[in-house]
DNA sequence: TCCTCTGTTTGCGCCAACGCAAAGACCTGT
DNA sequence: ACAGGTCTTTGCGTTGGCGCAAACAGAGGA
């Protein structure tokens, strides 16, 4: 059924992953096939190049994002220089809800990690849809909802525990987004730098650095140069919780 | 016209400050007069004694709720003993959208601040209004998608200020909330102790009480027992922007 | 008025985490 | 194979902010 929407909308062959990936995204779920299909036909779907920015904070928040394939990285900038990465955004989740708010900037930067495809949906036409089909507003709601939990947990870690427990939990946070398994154990399958690690966790380049030597060297992970894969899950699981 | 609602579900005067408060709620804002009087016809009122628990972090969330008077400070418990303050829910103001999702439960929990008065709308009525009026249910997307917006940037502060930063910008904060104009400056309408400053910024008791002291010895404060007036909002202002 | 309870201040010691610097590892293009 | 760039590691010194303890100060009740 969602095929439909996909050679009405591309006139190409459908791309399987993605198919599936909808289907099952947080995003398609509550929403009955016709109008899941009315709803994905009226985005504009878009590729980006690894790096791409699709906005940046500041700018006029014009369109709200469905990722369909790759992953997108928001950041937030201070002004006192540094960044804090405040979520990655999976295929088949939605962000820049605050679109639909007439007048709106963009709270945070979006970078494509890796090739990423991503359909969009202006302010006008999102709006439209959500007074056409109420349950997708609800949807939306269910989102943003989700996304603020997320942070207010996240929030207080920050506040309650040790940089290398938060470090570990930002780990396994990443894992959870991408991870995918292999011989050797769970393996994050795009790059990710220390800094980034610790724009994550909130913490520095050097600290996680020091933390994920002491990992490596009680076998816990492996890790080269922004790879990592994680050989003892239940370890690193124990520790982010217990400290 | 508020007035109509009023009558018809209380059957007494209506208080004037609620009225009011009403009519400029980022609930009521966008809004017709005749859905809004629908929807708040349909909530339930209660009053709160202070210190009252409305509900708690891991309850099975039945209801969202509309701050009419008073106020209610929404705390996250962190398993290792400590708490912070997410926010706090001025009058006009809801919170709890997520009590619009089956099975979820509290993040939070929510405690009045001084003898509050609430409106209250369980799931099965909020989601049959939302499915009424549509643009209801985008309300409430906007007042999530507020709140994200705020707990993202707290969390960037969090990450990226000092403390004393951050206590200037939660004195602050506080003051927006619900400080009101005296002759000696700007004061705290509610007793508010070092701790709750502290778990407000992120930081501890001691450090907080340090702070003021220094504060008050500049002549940007004058703070009692639970008590405190900005005498110098501009002072702090640039501070916590500068720091 | 005094006593008690609860909140606040302040001195002191401490340590987790930061910041810098310099060396090392790895990756890419020529 | 080498050069240049980028990312990572590690040692070392520093410090912001924490934690404890003890003294202090209002507020309310008997």
């Amino acid at each position: 059924m969602v095929l439909q929407f996909w050679q009405k909308s591309f006139k190409m062959k459908p791309d399987p992953d993605i198919l599936k990936i909808l289907k099952s995204s947080e995003f398609a779920s509550g929403l009955k096939q016709e109008k899941l299909i009315d709803v994905l036909t009226q985005g504009r779907h878009a590729r980006l190049e690894s790096d791409d920015i699709l906005f940046s904070q500041g700018d006029p928040a014009v369109s709200c994002h469905l990722v369909l394939k790759g992953r997108l990285k928001l950041t937030k900038l201070h002004e006192q220089g540094r960044e804090a990465i405040v979520r990655y955004i999976d295929p088949g989740q939605l962000t820049a809800a605050i679109a639909v708010f007439k007048g709106s900037e963009y709270p945070v930067t979006a970078l494509a990690v890796g090739r990423t495809e991503i359909l969009s949906w202006n302010r006008k036409i999102m709006v439209h849809l959500m007074f056409k089909y109420p349950e997708l507003a609800i949807k939306l709601l269910e989102v943003a909802v989700t996304r603020l939990d997320e942070i207010q947990t996240r929030y207080l870690e920050l506040v309650a525990e040790q940089v290398d427990q938060r470090i570990a939990r930002t780990l396994l946070r990443i894992m959870k987004h991408g991870g995918i398994k292999t011989s050797a154990g769970i393996e994050i399958p795009f790059p990710i730098s220390r800094q980034e690690m610790a724009d994550y966790a909130g913490t520095t380049l050097f600290t996680v650095s020091r933390t994920l030597s002491v990992w490596e060297k009680k076998g816990w992970i492996k890790s080269g140069r922004e790879k990592i894969t994680i050989t003892n899950v239940h370890a690193l699981v124990l520790f982010s919780e217990i400290g």
